[in-house]
DNA sequence: GCACAAGCACATCTTACGTCA
DNA sequence: TATGACGTAAGATGTGCTTGT
């Protein structure tokens, strides 16, 4: 039995899934929203009025989300159970790949650009803004766009950060939701959509991906804590009724002669074995032998 | 096998924005 | 109320790795 167990990146660790985009869909995660983890950046851009559902994330600890990333925490059925986590299981939300692409340069997208006459954008984000802020952000974005056609160095300014609409972040949060990379196809249909350039549409993916995997390693860590405290008072437990039983032992012999009445499950093959003296029977066929178990 | 391009993760920088004294 | 310091979120950039051609 193979057990690994990691804080973080580590995912050379996990030998059992070299390619994780190759996993099945089966996997289990910790939604965030169970350990009260759910992206506040997340509330705070869509807005409670919205009738839109509210974007869940499945943050898989091993969807092709994050592909050098796998999340084995959950993969580890007695410490779900242990901790009392139920996991839930996820559809894959990133089965497609296109093989062909098409060309999909920035240079491409320059072609496309907001200021092109060409563009067709199936949203006009500009003008579903209603406040003059979100204008101000899309007049700053537009100079995004202009920086993106004339060099910074060119006009030698300082470059000025846009900041995505409430409406342009949603889009985007729905598209990740259904797919959290882009083949270059959907990349630039949603920039045209969005009026972005698809190198920030791009860049948008890339650091989503980022922020989840962190909030991720969030959740994972509280739940390697909880583990660990689960597991350190059951080892307690385990460590007085040993003592217990010694005690009994040294002081009636024949006691322990009697059948165990208690059943206890080796937390490492879980498999149920029933104690009485000097012996012990699994209630499984296989060899207690294998699987780290040890036979006491 | 090698070169190249594309895409990605990751680290980091930079800027916008909210909070608080 | 105005303002500056501070922290945080998020957009952007650079780098190295992987993969497909």
């Amino acid at each position: 039995m193979e057990l690994a167990l990691s804080l973080g990146d580590t995912p050379k660790a996990f030998s059992l899934f070299e390619n994780p985009t190759k996993l099945p869909n089966k996997s289990f995660c910790i939604p965030l929203e169970e350990h009260g983890l759910a992206e506040k950046s997340l509330d705070q851009k869509i807005d409670s009025s919205d009738p839109r559902p509210p974007i869940q994330l499945n943050l898989l600890p091993s969807t092709p989300v994050l592909r050098s990333q796998p999340s084995p925490l959950l993969r580890i059925p007695w410490l779900n159970s242990a901790i009392g986590v139920e996991p839930a299981r996820v559809s894959d939300v990133n089965q497609f790949r296109l093989a062909s692409v098409e060309d999909t340069t920035d240079e491409g997208a320059a072609v496309s650009s907001p200021n092109s006459a060409a563009s067709y954008y199936q949203m006009d984000f500009s003008i579903m803004n209603g406040n003059g802020d979100a204008e101000a952000r899309n007049s700053s974005r537009e100079e995004g766009a202009d920086r993106n056609t004339s060099d910074d160095e060119e006009n030698g300014s300082t470059r000025k950060k846009l900041r995505l609409s409430k409406e342009q972040s949603a889009f985007l949060e729905d598209s990740f939701k259904e797919h959290t990379t882009l083949n270059p196809k959907q990349k630039l249909a949603l920039a045209k959509q969005l009026n972005l350039r698809p190198r920030q549409v791009e860049v948008w993916f890339q650091n989503r991906r980022a922020r989840t995997k962190s909030k991720q390693t969030e959740v994972d860590c509280e739940y390697l804590k909880r583990c660990c405290e689960t597991l350190t008072e059951e080892n307690k437990r385990l460590q007085k009724e040993l003592q217990e039983l010694r005690a009994l032992k040294t002081s009636q012999p024949f006691y322990m002669q009697l059948p165990a009445t208690t059943l206890t499950m080796c937390p490492s093959c879980e498999r149920v074995a029933t104690n009485t003296t000097g012996t012990t029977t699994t209630k499984q066929t296989t060899s207690i032998t294998t699987g780290g178990h040890r036979q006491q």
